[in-house]
DNA sequence: TTCATATTTCAAGGGATATTGAAATAAAGC
DNA sequence: GCTTTATTTCAATATCCCTTGAAATATGAA
């Protein structure tokens, strides 16, 4: 991941209601919901949250599809993932035993050498 | 974690140089760095270096103490971790068998019941 | 075609944020 | 006390971002 990808990420979430919007994905799950669910769950004026979706989109935060006259947003995990890494890169010079032992061992036993912290 | 303090972490990293601070300082690992490493690293004048770090201490993301004439900032793992957390609560309505398989396993077996996606 | 629904686009405004250099503070050494 | 080093504070400028409502677009139904 590159860096202007990372904080183009981190500017999208950086905002009450992009925050909101998000999370309301993250829970629908991979289904999504059309942006009129949306708008009527957060009470947001429907300029608004397309400005909003706008932005979560251009982030890759979120996928678009139709559906009659209905968008249907849903969340990309895959994004906040890389997003992750991208954060956690050559953690402690890449040396786990500097890690704070509790947190050390927070994320548990990846099948992939993801930099353990 | 609170929406404010998630917001606060974002907005946070959500900026190119602070970006570059943030990694730095995980890459240094709990030791940390004294400022004045990061601005000769970062190629940054010595303002505006401390008007990110401080925004970075203000969100949770990195400590200070001072060691002599310097101080030293490393990064709190801790922040981010919670705001993982934060992001995918909830997720997928609890039901991790919404999650896609590749990306459901992607986060091993924590020992805390961590929202699974 | 005409109407109703769902969403996006547009323009204008007010507010927050990053950058710079100079000046101020804080600690260490002579 | 004076000087040097390390970092922060301050003020000014320029830039970017969010919100709003009205108008425009796109689809579906009668």
């Amino acid at each position: 991941m590159k860096k202007t990808d990372a904080v183009a990420i981190l500017s999208a979430l950086a905002q009450d209601n992009r925050l909101d919007v998000f999370r309301l994905l993250v829970e629908a799950g991979p289904a999504g919901m059309p942006a009129g669910h949306i708008a009527a769950s957060l009470r947001l004026p429907p300029s608004a949250l397309s400005f909003h979706l706008d932005r979560l989109r251009e982030a890759g935060l979120v996928t678009v599809c139709r559906n009659g006259r209905s968008m249907i947003y849903a969340a990309r995990f895959e994004a906040m993932d890389l997003l992750v890494s991208y954060l956690t890169d050559h953690c402690c010079q890449g040396r786990p035993e500097l890690c704070k032992p509790k947190t050390a061992q927070r994320r548990g036993a990846g099948q992939k050498p993801e930099p353990v912290r």
